[in-house]
RNA sequence: GGGCGGGUAGCUCAGCGGCUAGAGCACUCGCUUUACACGCGAGGGGUCCAGGGUUCGAAUCCCUGCCUGCCCA
C-alpha cells in the first residue's frame, strides 16, 4: 500500500474509501465488546441498545440521527478506552408491518389475509421482514455505525422469543397479567384494537341530533308514563307550558343516535335546576322498551342558557347541549366512565364488524330488531327515521365534530367493549418503581429517593433533566395496559383457554380436570404452568374450585392457562386432548420491546442462548452490560418504550438477582433525548408529504461523514432539527429550493412540478400525491438539503489539512538551528505550544460537551478548532519553520492525530483514511511533551480503538501561549484589514514600521517576527518611521504604520478607513465610560470586572487617539 | 384541558447575568497567496417577539401578553 499524500486527491471523494474502511473494521473487529474483558475488571463496560428500527421500511433521517448521535457515544467510549457495546436489532411492529403486507396483498394479488390463512400469511410477513430487516442493516452500515453486528437481534427471534414467553409467565403467575373487559379504540374495517398512538383524529362536518325519550316510573312488570301534569307539580321549570295530561320527555342530544338503543341511562348535572324534580324518574327507549334511569353527573354540560360561569358559557358544547346526555357505557369513553361511577348496566350493540348485532351482548332487542344487520352508518338514518316518525326527532343542527380515525385503515374507530388482556402496570412494583428509579434531583413532589448510586432506585438519570417530569407524571397517572392485539402477525399470546362446565354429571369432572395434568399445576406442584380460573359472570375465582367434587350445582368456568414455556409438551396435551385452544391474539408490539435490554442480552437464561446461537460470549453479556450506559432516543417514546422497559427491567432481572420484584436494575443509567427532524416548515417529514430526505441520498451525495457531521452539529438541546428540503435537479445534479404551495390539507409541500434552469421536474410530493407522474422527459427528482454541504465542507478541509499535513512530514528537511522552531522559553515554538493549549481546550470541551449529551457543542469546537485554529493558524504559521524542525513536525503530526480522534466519532470514515497514512509517518519523529494517547489496543490499530488524547497540565494551563500567539494574531489581523481597505494585491511586499524600541524588541523576536511576516503579509519589519506615505495600523497604541502599499497612498480609502475605525471606538468609549459612570457599578460589581472595564476604555481611548492624529496627518481631521 | 419547548442577522441556529451579541449559509469587495474555490482575506447586516419587574448591570432571571411547535389526556 502507498501511503504517498501526492497521490491523495485534492478533493475528499467519499466513495473511494467508505466500502474499504469498513472492510477493515469488520477484519479487526473492533465493534465486538467482549463481556470476559469487563467480568475481569479489565475495561469498564459501555453499552447502548439500539432503539430497534420497525422492519416496516427502511430507515429515514430521523433514524439516521437517532444511530449517529449513539454511534458518536459508541465510539468516543470505545476510544476512551471502555469495552463498548453497541447492540443492533429490529423490531416486528405488529400492525404497522401487518398492515404493510396487507395492502401489498391486495394490491398485488387481490387477496385478503384471510384468502391465505395464517400460516402462509406470518410466513409472507417473514419474508418482508428479511428483507427489510437486511436493508436496515445495510443502511446502518452505510451509516458508518458500529454496532456489534454479529449479535443482531430481532424481537421474534427464537432469543427474544424466550424472554417473552418467560416474562409473560412470571407476570401471569404473579396476578400482574389479568383478563379484563374494557372499551378499546376498535377498527371494524381490520377487526382488531387499536392503541391509540395508533389513531389520528379529524375535525369533519357532522350534526347534532335532539331526540326525545318519554319519561316514566319504572315499576317492575311495567313502565308507568309521567305526565307534564306531574313533572309540574315536581318542580320542573317549564313543565306547564306542556298539555297537563300528555306523556313526559326529556331531550337528548347526539351526534350519534344510532347507540342509542344501548343507553342505559340519562345523565343530567345535579347543578341543573331540572335535576331534582327528575330524581327517581326512569325514560323508556323507544322501540327498544328497555327503562333506563335518570342519573346526576357534574360530566354532564350544562345549556348555554343555564351555564353558571363564563367557562361553562364558553364551552362549544354548551351550545348545542339540552342538558340531558344519553348514557352508551359500551360505546363511549366518557359515558363508560360514567357508567362506571353509577354502576350501569352494559349493553353492546355491535359486531366485531361494525353492525349493529344482537349477538354480543344485548338481551332486550324489543322492535329494535328491525336496526339488527345494519351498518352504523344505516342504522343512524333508519334510528332518525324511526324517531321521526313517532314524533320523536326535535331537530337537527349542523355541527363540527372530531372523529378517529385508524392509522392504517383508515376507518372510523369505535370505542368497542370487548375481552382484552392487561399488565396490572398500576401495581406499585411497576409504575411506582419506575418513578423511585429516577435519580433525585430529577423526582418531582420532594420524594428523594434513596440509594442514588447502585443500580436501582435513584439510578436513572434524564437529558435533559425536563424529560424526567414527563417520565414521573405519566407513571402518576397510568392505566393499565392493553397489551392484545387482534392480530396474526407477533408473539402469540401464551394462554391455553376452555370454558368447563362442572357437576351434574357434565364432562370434564374434576376428575378429569387431574387427567389433563392441570391439578398438579393448581396445586402449585408444577412450578412450570399457572391455571387461572374465571366464573360465568367473569369474576376470577381460586382454581381449585375447578377440582371441588361435590358441586351441587353445575358452574361454568373460564379456564386459563400459562406455562413458562421451555417445555412444550403440556401445551401440547392441552391442545390435543383436553380440548384447550391457545389465545388467537398477539402481545403488543411494545410488550416485547419492553424487554429489550435484557432479551437481547440473553435473557431469562443467557447460557442456553450462548448454546443456541453458537456464541459462547453470549453467556456473559446480561451480567457485564445491563444496566446499560445510555438509551438515546426522541420524546414521544418515553411513554412507550422506556416507561416499560424500565418497569420490566426492575420487574424481572429484580427476582433474578435477589433485590426483589420492581426492586431490581434500571435497565439504563442515562435516557437522552433529542430532537426530532422537522422540514423547512417546521411539519413532521413523512412520505405523504414527500419531504423526506433519504439518508441513502446523503450518502451519496455527500458522504456519509458529512451526513453525520451535519446532523450532530444541528442536535441541539431545545429545538427541533428544521431541514430546508431542496430539490436535486436530476439534469444538472444541482440542489435548488422548490417552489412551495399549500395542499388541500393545509401543509405546505413542493409543489407537484417544478422548474429548475428551464428543465421541468416532479416532486417528492407530486409523485406521493400523484398528481404528476414522472415520465422521461420530465423524471422524478430526489430531495436533499444544502444544509449537508456544511459537513461536506468540513470534511474536505480535514481531507486537504491532512494532506498537506502529510506532504510535510514526507518532505521533512534538514535541521536549522532553533531558530523559528523553538527560540521560545521552554524550547517550544510558540506556534507548537500554542496549538497543543489550544487542542487540550477543545479536548476538555469536547468532552464535556459528549458527557452532558450535547453533540452540537460537540460539533462546533470541533469544527473551530480544526477549521480556525488549525487550518487558519497554526498551518499559516508553521509554514516558513516546520521543514526545518523535527520537533515542530512532531507537533504538527500529534496535532492532526488529536484532530483524527477528536473527530472520529463523528466522522469516522475519513479520520480512519487519513490514520492509514499518518501512522506509519508517526515512528521517525520525536516524542512530543505533554501529549500522549490513552485506552488504545496498540500499534497496528485501526484509528478507531487506537486512543484517546490526553494533555499534561503543562499544555492545558499554557495560558502564556495563548495570550502571546493571540497578540500576533491581532496585530495581524490589524494589517490584513489595512491591506484589504486598501486593495494591496497578496504579492504586494509592505513594511510594518513598529512605533518604539520596547515594541519593536517584541515585533522584532525572531519568532515573532517570522510569524508576523508570514501571516500578515509583510516582507519587512522596522522600527525605523516611514519614508515615504504609510498609513496607521489600529494595534494597541503608538504608531504601528504601514508602507509600501502601493506606490501612493489612496488618500480617499484611508481617510473613510480611518473615520469607520474612529466611529467604533467612540462608541464603544461611549459605552464604557457609561458603565464606569454608573455610581452603583463601581461599588457593587466585582472589582476585576471594574478594572477590566478601565482597562479596556484606556485601550480604546489610545487607539482612537491615534486614529484621530492619523486623519489629522492626512489633512481630513 | 394538563405538561414541556421555541420566538436573536435574509435563512438555520449558538449564546442563557458582565467581552462593542456570535457561527454556518446567503450577500458585497478583493484574490488562479503551489493543502483546500467544498477555498483564502476583508466587509455589510440585529429597538435579541411586546410590555412590566428584579439587578450596579438583562438577549440571558421573574411576571403578563401575543405568536409557534411538540408530548399526554
Amino acid at each position: 500500500m502507498s501511503n504517498q499524500a501526492a497521490e491523495l486527491p485534492k478533493a475528499y471523494r467519499p466513495s473511494d474509501h467508505e466500502e474499504r474502511v469498513r472492510g477493515v473494521w469488520e477484519v479487526a473487529g473492533a465493534f465486538r465488546a467482549d463481556p470476559g474483558r469487563v467480568a475481569s475488571g479489565e475495561r469498564r463496560p459501555f453499552a447502548v441498545v439500539i432503539p430497534p428500527p420497525n422492519v416496516t421500511a427502511r430507515l429515514h433521517l430521523g433514524h439516521a440521527l437517532n444511530n449517529t448521535l449513539q454511534d458518536v457515544l459508541v465510539r468516543a467510549h470505545r476510544l476512551m478506552g471502555f469495552e463498548a457495546l453497541w447492540m443492533p436489532g429490529t423490531d416486528h411492529a405488529g400492525i404497522a408491518t401487518q398492515a404493510v403486507v396487507e395492502r401489498r396483498l391486495w394490491e398485488e394479488e387481490k387477496k385478503r389475509r384471510h384468502d391465505l390463512g395464517r400460516e402462509a400469511f406470518v410466513e409472507r410477513v417473514g419474508a418482508w421482514k428479511d428483507d427489510y430487516e437486511r436493508q436496515i442493516t445495510d443502511q446502518l452500515k452505510l451509516m458508518g455505525c458500529s454496532c456489534d453486528f454479529g449479535r443482531q437481534r430481532f424481537t421474534m427471534d427464537g432469543v427474544c422469543a424466550r424472554a417473552v414467553r418467560e416474562a409473560f409467565f412470571r407476570l401471569f403467575r404473579d396476578g400482574l397479567i389479568y383478563r379484563g373487559k374494557r372499551l378499546v379504540n376498535w377498527d371494524p374495517a381490520l377487526q382488531t384494537a387499536v392503541a391509540d398512538d395508533e389513531c389520528f383524529e379529524e375535525e369533519v362536518e357532522s350534526k347534532f341530533y335532539y331526540l326525545r325519550y318519554p319519561l316514566v316510573h319504572d315499576r317492575p312488570g311495567d313502565a308507568e308514563p309521567v305526565t307534564w301534569d306531574e313533572l309540574a307539580g315536581r318542580g320542573f321549570p317549564g313543565a306547564g307550558e306542556h298539555p297537563a295530561d300528555q306523556p313526559a320527555w326529556v331531550t337528548v342530544a347526539t351526534t350519534r343516535p344510532e347507540t342509542y338503543v344501548a343507553d342505559t341511562a340519562v345523565a343530567v348535572n345535579p347543578h341543573d335546576p331540572r335535576a331534582g324534580a327528575l330524581r327517581g324518574l326512569s325514560v323508556e327507549l323507544p322501540l327498544v322498551g328497555r327503562v333506563v334511569p335518570v342519573v346526576e353527573d357534574s360530566y354532564v354540560v350544562l345549556p348555554e342558557a343555564l351555564a353558571r360561569t363564563e367557562e361553562e358559557k364558553n364551552d362549544p358544547k354548551a351550545r348545542f347541549a339540552t342538558g340531558f346526555l344519553k348514557v352508551t357505557p359500551a360505546h363511549d369513553k366518557n359515558d363508560w366512565e360514567i357508567g362506571v361511577r353509577h354502576r350501569l348496566a352494559v349493553v353492546n350493540m355491535m359486531s366485531p364488524d361494525g353492525r349493529v348485532s344482537d349477538a354480543h351482548g344485548w338481551t332486550d332487542v324489543g322492535d329494535a330488531r328491525v336496526f339488527v344487520g345494519l351498518t352504523m352508518v344505516e342504522a343512524r338514518e333508519k334510528v332518525v327515521a324511526e324517531f321521526r316518525a313517532r314524533g320523536l326527532l326535535e331537530k337537527v343542527t349542523p355541527y363540527r365534530q372530531t372523529l378517529t380515525y385508524s392509522d392504517r385503515s383508515k376507518a372510523v374507530v369505535e370505542p368497542y367493549l370487548s375481552d382484552q388482556w392487561y399488565v396490572r402496570v398500576t401495581d406499585e412494583r411497576l409504575a411506582a418503581s419506575a418513578n423511585r428509579a429516577l435519580t433525585p434531583e430529577q423526582r418531582g413532589g420532594g420524594v428523594g429517593g434513596a440509594g442514588a448510586g447502585g443500580d436501582g432506585d435513584g439510578a436513572m438519570t434524564f437529558f435533559p433533566a425536563r424529560y424526567a417530569k414527563t417520565f414521573e407524571q405519566w407513571h402518576a397517572g397510568i392505566r393499565d395496559w392493553c397489551i392484545s392485539r387482534q392480530l396474526w402477525w407477533g408473539h402469540r399470546i401464551p394462554v391455553w383457554h376452555r370454558r368447563v362446565t362442572i357437576g351434574r354429571g357434565e364432562s370434564p369432572s374434576a376428575g378429569e380436570i387431574g387427567a389433563m395434568g392441570l391439578d398438579r399445576v393448581i396445586r402449585g406442584g408444577e412450578a412450570g404452568g399457572v391455571v387461572r380460573v374465571r366464573d360465568a359472570e367473569g369474576r376470577e375465582v381460586p382454581a381449585a374450585e375447578l377440582l371441588r367434587e361435590d358441586a351441587a350445582n353445575e358452574r361454568v368456568f373460564d379456564v386459563y392457562v400459562c406455562y413458562d414455556g421451555n417445555d412444550p409438551g403440556p401445551e401440547r396435551r392441552l391442545e390435543q386432548e383436553c380440548g384447550f385452544t391457545q389465545d388467537p391474539d398477539v402481545l403488543d408490539t411494545w410488550f416485547s420491546s419492553a424487554l429489550w435490554p435484557m432479551s437481547t442480552m440473553g435473557w431469562p437464561d443467557p447460557a442456553r442462548a450462548a448454546s443456541e446461537t453458537g456464541d459462547p460470549s453470549m453467556a456473559g453479556l446480561l451480567e457485564a452490560f445491563n444496566p446499560t450506559s445510555v438509551l438515546c432516543t426522541a420524546r414521544e417514546i418515553i411513554t412507550l418504550w422506556v416507561s416499560r422497559m424500565t418497569m420490566f427491567n426492575r420487574y424481572l432481572l429484580g427476582e433474578d438477582r435477589g433485590a426483589g420484584k420492581g426492586a431490581g436494575p434500571v435497565p439504563f443509567r442515562h435516557v437522552y433525548i433529542h430532537a426530532v427532524v422537522q422540514d423547512g416548515e417546521g411539519q413532521k417529514m413523512s412520505k405523504s408529504l414527500g419531504n423526506g430526505v433519504d439518508p441513502i441520498d446523503i450518502i451519496q451525495t455527500h458522504g456519509s461523514d458529512a451526513m453525520r457531521f451535519t446532523l450532530c452539529h444541528m442536535a441541539t438541546q431545545t429545538q427541533d432539527v428544521r431541514m430546508p428540503v431542496d430539490i436535486l435537479d436530476p439534469f444538472s445534479g444541482e440542489a435548488f429550493a422548490p417552489k412551495m404551495i399549500t395542499n388541500a390539507q393545509g401543509a405546505r409541500v413542493a409543489a407537484p412540478v417544478q422548474e429548475h434552469k428551464g428543465r421541468r421536474m416532479v416532486s417528492s410530493y407530486g409523485v406521493a400525491s400523484g398528481e404528476a407522474r414522472p415520465t422521461s422527459e420530465m423524471p422524478a427528482a430526489k430531495n436533499t438539503s444544502s444544509k449537508f454541504d456544511l459537513g461536506r465542507n468540513f470534511a474536505n478541509k480535514l481531507w486537504n489539512a491532512s494532506r498537506f499535513t502529510l506532504s510535510i512530514l514526507d518532505r521533512g528537511g534538514a535541521e536549522v538551528g532553533a531558530g523559528a522552531g523553538g527560540s521560545s522559553p521552554g524550547g517550544a515554538a510558540l506556534a507548537d505550544r500554542w496549538m497543543k493549549h489550544r487542542l487540550a481546550r477543545a479536548a476538555g470541551e469536547i468532552e464535556a460537551a459528549l458527557s452532558n449529551y450535547e453533540f452540537a457543542g460537540y460539533a462546533q469546537s470541533l469544527y473551530r478548532v480544526v477549521w480556525d485554529d488549525f487550518c487558519d493558524w497554526y498551518l499559516e504559521a508553521i509554514k516558513p519553520t516546520v521543514g526545518g524542525s523535527a520537533a515542530q513536525r512532531a507537533t504538527l503530526a500529534a496535532s492532526l492525530r488529536s484532530l483524527l480522534t477528536l473527530a472520529h466519532p463523528v466522522m469516522p470514515f475519513i479520520t480512519e483514511v487519513v490514520w492509514e497514512s499518518l501512522a506509519p509517518r508517526l515512528a521517525g519523529l520525536p516524542a512530543v511533551d505533554g501529549v500522549r494517547f490513552e485506552g488504545g489496543r496498540g500499534d497496528g490499530s485501526p484509528l478507531c480503538v487506537s486512543g484517546w488524547p490526553r494533555f499534561g497540565a503543562g499544555v492545558m494551563g499554557d495560558e502564556a501561549a495563548g495570550r502571546e500567539f493571540d497578540r500576533v494574531r491581532s496585530l495581524v489581523t490589524a494589517v490584513r484589514e489595512v491591506r484589504a481597505q486598501h486593495g494591496v494585491l497578496p504579492k504586494r511586499k509592505i513594511t510594518l514600521h513598529a512605533p518604539d524600541a520596547g515594541r519593536s524588541v517584541w515585533a522584532g523576536k525572531e519568532e515573532i517576527g517570522v510569524l508576523i511576516r508570514t501571516l500578515g503579509g509583510v516582507e519587512t519589519i522596522t522600527d525605523q518611521g516611514p519614508g515615504g506615505p504609510s498609513v496607521l495600523v489600529s494595534f494597541e497604541s503608538g504608531e504601528w504604520r504601514l508602507s509600501d502599499l502601493a506606490d501612493a497612498v489612496d488618500a480617499g480609502a484611508e481617510e473613510a478607513r480611518l473615520r469607520k475605525v474612529v466611529a467604533d471606538l467612540e462608541r464603544s468609549i461611549a459605552t464604557l465610560r457609561g458603565r464606569l459612570s454608573n455610581p452603583g457599578y463601581a461599588e457593587r460589581a466585582p472589582a476585576s470586572m471594574v478594572q477590566q472595564t478601565k482597562d479596556q476604555l484606556a485601550k480604546a481611548e489610545s487607539e482612537v487617539d491615534s486614529a484621530r492624529s492619523a486623519l489629522k496627518a492626512l489633512g481630513a481631521g
